[in-house]
DNA sequence: CTGAAAGCGCTTACAG
DNA sequence: CTGAAAGCGCTTACAG
């Protein structure tokens, strides 16, 4: 077993000094002479030497990776946004590196530190939360631009990209009411996340019609990122309330679990007011299922580009962009 | 907006050299007395400096990184592997880089090159095919570990972790010949992955029954990872081989598209001889579907586990892990 | 207990 | 076109 070859021993196989490696292996920022070249990338084939990207970063103060903080990578939508985000950031030269929070504020910051620490480029982070914090602030000292993915802590400096969460759960109730519910229910998947109160906000919003119809909506709130408490939890909201007469579930986990928890009860619940966030599998359904779909990818595609822009460029104003969600009924 | 504070500005605001400022930070590998190590303390506050981890592996050697190649983490598979991995690695102090290949050899072969200049400290492969390649075997020279997860390539030195997929799809298919399938098909993914090639294997396997019931099954390939030719596919397969008896789903992507298809052109077929490989959704179906669950969870767990283990000492024996999978009716 | 100094593998302004 | 040299921010064996 051999060691790696170094920027030195490629020169010394060459016959060349260091420096005329470096302007060959990264096409500049000197003329080399063909000759010179084609020896310098002989000895590289030979000696199979690949730059140490460490210690070029140190040098050029650029890492070339990017950090992404989300609050789990398991579900779907995470799934495939943090994909697109590889891929996109792949075909421009980056690596993403990627770090899971579980919903837990403290191990937010704590990444945040952590990837200062590796000198990454650029940060792209789903809050667990809304509230500023130190770590964040000082992002800013380092020069490393940060992107919101998904959900955003409002008042903070920088670009964000996430579904307009309150424009479409408020079609969603909206047309639950048409189909005339009054007494409904949103179940949250967390009570600090920015997504998970916008969703109700539009809930509340949806209520307000011209007619005069009166309706009302509960906000149950469900902390656990699996769903796995949602069934115990929409038992016991149901005990005290009882039953709506009209569902949105904020993710597709707590609809999964609700579903399961109205079958197992044998408990009739029409299926056309019953509308889940994500669930692709919900038009597979006999009947199938209203649901709310997200646009992940683009999400994600467009969080990255806003990033490299401004990792080339922190002169622009921040911006906000919303990338449409569809209520399919 | 300033700069990153460094070292040595730690060192000038607590009167102490920079070697004084690493003993403290480290915690070693020289004492420090109380006072001289609250200053520092103090220092590092105030000025809110983190260590250089690129400076750091430079030096060290170490990069605390570790690289994963997948074929995509889009899928819900791939995604709940790569989050374990995730958890599993940052409660190791390891972050993790991620790298799709998109079944594709070449950039496979890139993205390993690109890991050794990442200096990464281990690397976690799910390869697109069987065959041996360079770029793999110079890992051994610069001392980077591999574990194979999820596919493997034969006979390569590495340790491996994946589903006994011909066990599993054994099982299956006993379990649809006894339902009185004689004419099945198995519809793999790909042609080179180590998964899907075993999957058909054990469908194979699983024909042989004591009775001298003569029952067959076709490979039916579909080289797209999105599932999406998969309905096209199986028409055209249908028309030349007629409706199959039995039908086994190697990926739930290529389920889902294969059952729409069903559904689309009124074909009737029984659902209790329709298998799916990790269809979580099947059970919700009326009626539920059979299908095969693997352990991704323990599969990533595993695959770091044995990971670090190598990255510790290099010395032991390869290992060949398999987790189970369920066959769920 | 503390510090001066070498060195990790690169890049690049500068001199020739 | 080519090379000698400084320096990126760290660690650590060694001397005091």
């Amino acid at each position: 077993m051999s060691k790696r070859s170094t920027r030195s021993e490629v020169a010394k196989l060459a016959r060349v000094s260091v420096a005329t490696v470096s302007y060959v292996v990264n096409n500049g920022p000197q003329k080399v002479s063909p000759e010179t070249r084609q020896r310098v990338l002989d000895a590289v084939e030979e000696l199979r030497y690949r730059p140490d990207a460490i210690a070029r970063s140190l040098k050029t103060g650029h890492s070339h990776i990017v950090g992404v903080i989300v609050p789990t990578v398991a579900s779907p939508g995470m799934a495939m946004m943090a994909n697109i985000i590889q891929e996109t950031l792949a075909s421009n030269d980056y690596f993403a590196i990627i770090a899971s929070t579980r919903e837990r504020q403290d191990l937010e910051e704590k990444m945040v530190d952590l990837m200062v620490s590796q000198s990454v480029d650029g940060l792209i982070v789903c809050p667990v939360g809304i509230q500023h914090y130190q770590q964040l602030e000082d992002l800013a000292d380092n020069n490393i631009p940060l992107v919101f993915m998904d959900r955003h802590i409002p008042d903070f400096p920088a670009d964000r990209v996430m579904t307009d969460n309150v424009a479409v759960t408020k079609q969603a109730v909206r047309y639950l009411v048409k189909q005339g519910c009054r007494k409904m229910v949103c179940i949250s998947f967390s009570r600090t996340a920015s997504s998970a109160i916008d969703r109700f906000e539009g809930c509340l919003q949806g209520l307000q019609t011209d007619d005069g119809t009166v309706a009302e909506i509960k906000n149950l709130i469900v902390e656990d990122p699996t769903g796995s408490l949602a069934e115990a939890a929409f038992f016991s909201f149901i005990e005290s309330y009882g039953l709506p007469d009209g569902i949105v579930c904020t993710t597709q986990e707590i609809g999964i679990s609700v579903l399961k928890a109205l079958r197992s009860q044998k408990i009739a619940y029409p299926m056309q007011k019953f509308i889940i966030f994500d669930a692709d599998w919900a038009e597979m359904m006999m009947p199938p299922l209203p649901m709310i779909s997200q646009n992940f990818f683009e999400i994600g595609r467009k969080t990255v580009q806003l990033l490299i822009e401004r990792m080339k460029d922190s002169s622009n104003p921040f911006q906000f962009v919303h990338i449409e969600a569809n209520l399919n009924v």
